[in-house]
DNA sequence: GATTAACCGAGACGGTACGTCGCGTCTTTTG
DNA sequence: CAAAAGACGCGACGTACCGTCTCGGTTAATC
């Protein structure tokens, strides 16, 4: 019995449908784009009948940010070499590595659209982003213990740091964004940490970082 | 950005429409979204039939961007107080406000929206954003000449550093924007430039900023 | 001005649009029934888009009594031989040819379909019959006054009983219908009217037939 | 109609399932009509699932016209009081209670629709109608051998002259239907009788009734 | 009394048609 | 000549029900 699971249903089919839908779901987000990407071309690739992809996903909206879910629950992986500068170069290029790809300019630019009016889809890249802010935060900790930044230094603040030119380069300006972009972005953080602008907040900003 | 091409129409009556669609089109925007703003309801609230707004404007998308640029083309002060940090502050809190109302998030969100495979709407935001900085630069050229900053300041590069925390969470991770994330993103910018962090590229970086 | 009725729509295109939908509505109910009739086939044989049906007729059911009604509304003359058994025999003969047509059997077909559940077709199917009778209700009264009849014949009730017979076998046992069942209820008819049998309620019959 | 040719198979459990379905079947055909009668319904109010009805009627037709068979099966007593005026007054009037019934109408109904295209319904109909028609033949002939009908009137016509003016009224005039409906058929039918109109056919009528 | 074969419950699936919405085009009428 | 009015072709949406197809789990007749 190796799917001994609580609920009775046989998953054996199903997942395979699940794996294939997501997988042409994202295909059609590359290739479409988020407005153009439409439910029957979705189900027309993955092999599978347009009603049931309905059955699964309700409507365009949840198949989009389920798939994305789905993908982006990858494990990153959080580098530790001991000191803090070879481990942000890690962080940052690996971040770059992620959305300088077509998929994952296409993930980004689906995360973002719609977003405004449709909570589940700002509520799911905020997790994601949490998540991975989450994960990074010992590098920061271990470099404090390690006596390499000061004592006070606002770990998720520095991340933040670290990553805001890469997007907004991604994002905004549409600027190259390659390898240099991410060491210039350590460059910085790591002058504004060193600098003691990336303290914990004394009360001049609240704790919703 | 596309009026004054078209000069050689009778503006008389016609001007007035543009205004009216343009406001309507912003409107709708706030309330329902990117997504959900349909050209039925613009013609409808800026008291014009559909087929008018059609004669003007080739698509939704078109329309839009039109209308967005037009809003930007609003100037921004440049601020010129006489020492660079307080400069930066009147710049960063001017971003802030520009984009915490209702009406700035809506068109940030536009603006993002749809970017990647509609060429036209990436531009534009481009320009805007090329645009801003262009007209910013010389707070920095002149906190350089008053001797503020080292000599090899890159402008543009200072003024990136300056506005990326800000979009970041905007954007990305929602966090609550307000003055003191002006404040905070003005003291990193300004620690690194002091170290040094943002001279221009000495070759590791490609000339596209 | 041809057209000076009080709506301002520009009628010209919309009746060729009415027109080839009801025919082509007729034409799919004849050849794939009730049942089997689709919108989107009407509309292909048409030469029209579905959602231009959809946009006149609110669903298959309407779109279907609508041309019904449309094709009942068709004049049938009501015969003056100056007797009433040819004058019978006439009528019975006439609504035999209209109903032993593939396209007479379609439509009663169509209007028996679903009538009980739908009020609306219930209806026109009522209409329709009730506006045959009273157009031929003359025959009898005629009949009356030249004293060929009782003088208290219900005209109604003679009429049904000379259409009764016939729509018996077109509905119920199938038999083969043509003139000389025609021929066989006048001969009913007119020895049932004689024997005083159709002569208008005494009490006996309440007020409905 | 179809359990005898089965025997071979396990009865025991099958016959309870056949059973809830009809009664299920035609109860949701009461309910909603033949139009909005779903397998999934009745399998459900069957308290069965749905595989399980397709397992034993091909589709929902055939479930249907099973059903109905099934339920017109049960025997009409013939009258034989002696009288020919009194056994058709019977026999009218059973015909307008098994049809003024809520779920006579619906049979009614059912019978009627679809069986332009559907000759399996068209056949059951008319075989339901043959078999009582058949059934209460012996009244009429009765009656001619007590010397009450001409010696050559023919049963069939005069059954059907009987039931023929019920008919009209149930599906095609709507109109109230009662039981001095059916003595008014019954006064006709042996009006038109005593004068000779129902006599056999000399050979203008083929051998269909 | 265990075996075994038919039957049932559960539910996903491919498929057809439904009726709706918004886009962008076109034609006709009005000022 | 531009704007109003509105029908139209078109494509996609999301829904309902059809009839089919495994899968396990029961049940009941047989050995």
């Amino acid at each position: 019995m190796q799917s001994d699971q609580l609920s009775a249903r046989p998953v054996g089919r199903g997942a395979k449908v699940r794996a294939a839908v997501h997988a042409a779901t994202l295909a059609e987000l590359v290739d479409k784009g988020y407005a153009a990407l439409s439910v029957e071309n979705v189900a027309q690739r993955a092999g599978v009948h347009k009603t049931t992809v309905y059955r699964r996903w309700k409507d365009r909206e949840i198949l989009l940010t389920d798939a994305l879910a789905e993908h982006m629950a990858m494990d990153i992986p959080v580098p530790d070499t001991g000191a803090i500068e070879t481990d942000l170069r890690a962080l940052a290029r690996s971040l770059v590595q992620a959305f300088t790809s077509p998929t994952g300019q296409a993930i980004l630019a689906a995360m973002l659209t719609g977003a405004a009016h449709i909570p589940e889809i700002a509520a799911a890249r905020r997790h994601v982003f949490d998540d991975r802010l989450a994960r990074a935060e010992p590098v920061v900790t271990r470099a404090i213990e390690r006596g390499e930044l000061p004592g006070d230094t606002d770990p998720a603040e520095l991340l933040k740091t670290l990553a805001a030119p890469i997007y907004l380069r991604l994002l905004i300006t549409a600027d190259l964004v390659d390898e240099t972009t991410a060491d210039q972005a350590v460059r910085v953080t790591l002058a504004a940490a060193h600098a003691g602008a990336l303290q914990t907040a004394h009360g001049d900003e609240p704790a919703n970082g």
